[in-house]
DNA sequence: CGATTATCTGCATATTTGCACTGATTTGCA
DNA sequence: TGCAAATCAGTGCAAATATGCAGATAATCG
């Protein structure tokens, strides 16, 4: 049951248990778009993305300059329940519901959008509103 | 959603996610039975039993020397679909089999059985048998 | 009370993990 | 080919975690 417990760990960190949401909520997304979502720098969210793949959680797809990441449709009784899971779990989520909020409003640079993203170093620490704090 | 993500590191480690399961299919175990199930020293399995108590997903009642351990049940939509998620996901499992079926043999002393539990620095540490190693 | 059994805790150590920084790679475009 | 933008991958550091050992605590029995 390595394999089990390793699926937990890869939801065991907010940031890829926010990323993993958000997928399973808007569908197939660039990086740059989670990036803003999520208000924190690309290259973290990035690093998250590569272990999820490794963990076989989600799946890349490159178009263009950008690379969109998808959860990969889940195959085994286990996968669909992790996914009812989450689900049903998360719909009524503070973060979550604020991390689609973002994203909706996200511009990443992609044809026909004002690129206006976050850049290196003024990301999210030091912010004031505790928008994840807690909400159970 | 931080809430959710600690209740996903508490089943990371492997020892807990075991630990997890058993109680789910045996229900109240005392940590002795738990440790001989397990193959693994007592103060181990007691450590992690106390993760999961201050995460709140186990319960502890004493009764005289003993003291057994029990999910909590579930309250929350979230936490059934968890359990249901743990039952649907490992009730083929080998490593469970191996730990049930360890788990019916054990003695810990209780009344009526005969004590003859893995002593402290005779534990699982390099034996063969590749029990848990992946069944998906 | 003292001995025994079961469980928990303090301390030290090894491993793991997250994070920021940097450089490399890939792609688009002229 | 050369340049710009975005993503990926390697390194070092700090914090969190798991583990083993020894000792402490709690309950039972004689």
């Amino acid at each position: 049951m390595q394999k089990e417990a390793a699926l937990f760990k890869v939801l065991s960190d907010q940031t890829r248990l926010r990323l993993a949401c958000l997928l399973l909520f808007n569908g197939e997304t660039c990086v740059c778009r989670l990036a803003e979502a999520l208000n924190e720098p690309d290259f973290k969210i990035s690093r998250h993305l590569g272990v999820m793949r490794s963990a076989g959680m989600v799946r890349a797809r490159r178009q263009g300059t950008w690379i969109y990441y998808r959860l990969v449709k889940p195959r085994s009784r286990l996968a669909q329940s992790l996914h009812d899971f989450l689900y049903e779990g998360m719909v009524n989520d503070r973060t979550l519901k604020k991390d689609l909020e973002r994203l909706s409003k996200t511009s990443c640079g992609e044809p026909g959008r004002h690129a206006k993203k976050a850049r290196r170093g003024e990301h999210d620490k030091g912010r004031g509103a505790p928008d994840d704090g807690h909400e159970g």
